[in-house]
DNA sequence: CACGCTTTACTACACAACGTAGAAGAACTG
DNA sequence: CAGTTCTTCTACGTTGTGTAGTAAAGCGTG
C-alpha cells in the first residue's frame, strides 16, 4: 500500500531530512536529476494520494510536506508486514534475535 | 524485491501452511479459484524466479515446496524495511514500544 | 484591466510487474 | 505408437511508476 517507486523514494526523502516544506520548483532543483518541474508535480500528486505528502495550496507556490517523519513511515512499514504474520511472536523473536548487540541493548532498556 | 501479488501470495500461503511440495494441479486445486493450470504454473515460475519456489524437476508432475517458511520470509522483509532506516534504533524503539504486553514479555525473554 | 511570467492541472506514453490463459510441444503410459 | 498429461512459450489486459508536453489558471505590473 505505500510501497513507492525510485523516484518517489527521492522526494520523500527531500521532504523528511529537509524538515521545512518545499515547493515544486525546490525539490526538482534539489533532486538535481535535470527533471522537469511538471514530473516533480506528478510525482508529488501521486505522493498526496497516497497520504505520504501534505499539500499547502493557499500559498502561492504551493508547498508540500511529509505527513508523517521517516521513522513513523518506517516503523508503519514495519507494522504492515508484522500484521502478515501467523504467529507475531515467533517472527518477532527471530526478527529480535538477529539485531546487534547495542540495538539488543537499548531494546532491553525499552521493554523495561 | 521480495513483493508479492495477490495471486503470488495466495499461491505461498499454501506452500508455506501446507508443509509440504505440491504440483500445480493440487496448487490450483486448493485455490479453488478456477484458475487455469497454466495460470497457476506461470506464476509458480515467477515464484521461481524470485527465488522463493523451489521446483522438484525429476519427478513429473514437478512439484514445488518454499524455499524459506513464512516466518522466515516474514523477518526477512522486516529486516529489508528496516534497512531503509537511518537511524535504526529509534526505529527499533519506536516498533517495539507498540507491541502487545504479552509480546514485550516474550521479547524481554528473549533479549535476556 | 490587459499582458506576460509562473505555477498548476490534465493528458499521454513507455515500461515493468502481475493476473490470466491459449497453443503448441514434450513426456509418460498403456 | 496413440492418447493423455504436463510444461513451455507467448500474449494480452491492467496497474503503478517515471517522464514530460500542453493548456489553463493565477499573479504582478504597467
Amino acid at each position: 500500500m505505500a510501497s513507492l517507486g525510485d523516484l518517489e523514494r527521492s522526494v520523500m526523502t527531500l521532504l523528511w531530512d529537509g524538515g521545512a516544506s518545499l515547493s515544486a520548483n525546490e525539490v526538482r532543483d534539489q533532486l538535481d536529476e535535470g527533471l522537469a518541474v511538471t514530473t516533480v508535480l506528478t510525482v508529488l500528486s501521486r505522493l498526496e494520494k497516497k497520504g505520504m505528502v501534505r499539500r499547502e495550496r493557499s500559498t502561492r507556490p504551493h508547498r508540500y510536506s511529509a505527513t508523517a517523519s521517516r521513522e513513523e513511515h518506517t516503523v508503519e512499514m514495519l507494522n504492515e508486514v508484522l500484521g502478515t504474520a501467523l504467529d507475531r511472536e515467533a517472527v518477532l523473536a527471530r526478527f529480535i534475535g538477529g539485531v546487534s548487540d547495542s540495538e539488543a541493548a537499548a531494546l532491553r532498556k525499552i521493554l523495561r
